[in-house]
DNA sequence: TGATCTTGCAGAAACGTGTCTGTCAATGTG
DNA sequence: CACATTGACAGACACGTTTCTGCAAGATCA
């Protein structure tokens, strides 16, 4: 590349990064002169160079003996979409690596540090990064010590009370939990909440739990929390399916929803909208949350001073349906048309 | 490290990749003195040697002018979930790219190869990449003579046509398509198979199209195609959320799934076994495309002769549901128990 | 005993950058 | 005219590996 400009390798370098004291021609000649060859300086050079890779990675932790659920539900599609837009956005791109895998593959790729879903009470994966030096920014309030550069979350607690104050201002009299059996913060937290609301309010919990990556102990569980002998009137549910899995359960015991049972299911899948009946959710916002973990992390990797506070709560949006008001809103949306013969 | 261990930096390198002739108590103590300071050979150096770096690009075609629609619907996710764990059991981590991408990040990131989704017609990133000596695979048959290295796609348009068959052989007499108005392979396929097919039995097509990056504009379509005066008394949705739009706009125009209107669409999602009624859905198994592609990529960048055809078709599979079939088959599906007050 | 072979390891080159330092000419200054 | 200053570039080193070659010491052999 040099022999072909006719000039030295440092005035190459010098012309394309925009550095050096160069006269525009000389810039303007390299260039043109990259530009017909299609050269393009290598990443690995530069990487071991300067000690940056532009590469960050993205970390889920796995439920149960799953080997890997990146994406079981919207909200992490949502969230990894968001995160690679704002990486994008700032010259980086993100490397998917699953917590569970294998230590070679994590020491093989060089990254400047590392996004990390829901990390447990205490990941081997973030210890090992941070004590590299690395910057860890987690999406979800770290749970124990687990020494983070920084984190985003949600106001889970605030969510959950806030929900089920919802739900009783609709009329509900004994609110049912659909939870998980693991111990992420995220359902930690939930459903701790939930108990102490019930508490306060002097009702009993109801609440069925199951393990939140099967699919099918979600149906099950579901039917379960309706076929109680003392079966709540209104139900809150953890997880992204909840909401199809209590409609199901509900026609198959006769529930009439919002009449005989009150439903919002925290989810961030548009399904919810066009149900029958349209279910209310709770959004975690998870496009926000992707781009302030991004934001943070590149902050901490490029030493700038966060202008945010390393903790940031993101705030959740209800999203008010017609399964949770036990008078359903007078709608007024009529068909564009209608069809002929009816 | 090397000093630390009291031997030079040959040995090390030999030692901790098993290569040169050391004795294996020289291998133990290389190895013991870098597990001890939690020495990682630098990737970066690592990648520079070898020309190798491990890392596989993801690219996702754009629709339309969203900046990235990176899992837009489950089969986005479901296949780079597969793609990502076909990666990392052979070694390799995904960087997510997508095609739109300034290119400075492209080039800052060293690459062995690339996946690329639903390629356009001449996409430049491809030849690109392919003039750079990149081995490529798509995810969808490319268009035009794009010179891909190898690529894995469904037959879409048996698919299709056994679509049609199978409404056809459900009573069927005028089948309504929804579809898009975007290029891409599997749009163009599927709509021409549609448009055979009613040419050979004899039918009007009766289809609406419309942008299939706009959730809103789907709702809207699903609407017009029922509120036509030449009305399809059955439907095939092309794309994910097509199967509860259907439903609301059925609702909507007081028909019954399926005594008035046979409903499919293309779905991955496991909402459609319990929505009311559940719904068709053809799978393009987008888990063993991932999976096949990956594994493909790798073969090549390994130069390993593939044992499998450069290109591989994936058979689609129909997940027959009540929505499709007139006389529904009798359910014994009984609750597992009878809730109480009932 | 000297010659050849094997074993165990060290030296050094190369990968392609970024960057510090140095050189040479042209220009300004007293 | 001597000297300092500045512009425009080239040289050389370092980043941390992998790998080829080489060298000494012991083993084997004629």
């Amino acid at each position: 590349m040099a022999a072909a400009a006719g000039v030295s390798i440092t005035t190459v370098s010098d012309a394309l990064n925009g550095k050096g004291r160069l006269p525009d021609a000389t810039r303007r000649h390299v260039r043109e002169v990259a530009d017909r060859l299609g050269y393009r300086p290598s990443a690995a050079a530069r990487t071991l160079r300067t000690g940056k890779s532009g590469l960050i990675g993205l970390t889920v932790t796995t439920y149960g003996d799953e080997p890997f659920t990146f994406t079981e539900f919207a909200y992490f599609a949502e969230m990894a979409r968001a995160a690679t837009s704002a990486a994008l956005a700032r010259g980086y791109a993100l490397v998917i690596l699953p917590a569970t895998s294998r230590h070679d593959v994590w020491s093989n790729v060089a990254l400047d540090g590392t996004v990390v879903i829901d990390p447990s009470d205490q990941d081997p994966v973030v210890s090992e990064l941070v004590r590299q030096g690395l910057p860890v920014v987690s999406d979800g309030r770290p749970a124990g010590s687990l020494p983070v550069t920084a984190w985003v979350d949600n106001d889970h607690e605030a969510a959950v009370l806030g929900i089920l104050d919802h739900l009783a201002d609709a009329g509900a009299r004994r609110i049912g939990l659909l939870t998980g059996t693991t111990t992420d913060t995220y359902t930690h937290l939930s459903t701790t909440a939930y108990l102490r609301w019930c508490e306060r309010v002097g009702q009993d919990p109801v609440y069925e739990a199951y393990p939140a990556h099967d699919p099918c102990a979600g149906a099950v569980a579901a039917d379960r929390l309706l076929a109680r002998p003392d079966r709540p009137d209104a139900v809150y549910g953890l997880f992204d399916p909840n909401g199809t899995d209590l409609l199901a359960a509900a026609r198959r015991y006769g529930l009439r929803v919002p009449d005989d049972l009150l439903l919002v299911c925290c989810s961030e899948s548009t399904v919810y909208a066009s149900t029958e009946p349209p279910v209310t959710t709770l959004s975690l916002k998870p496009r926000r949350i992707g781009t302030a973990v991004v934001q943070l992390l590149i902050d901490a990797i490029e030493g700038v001073d966060p202008d945010h506070p390393v903790e940031q709560v993101i705030p959740t949006e209800l999203i008010v349906r017609t399964s949770s008001q036990r008078r359903p809103p007078r709608t007024t949306v009529s068909p564009p048309r209608s069809p002929k013969g009816t």
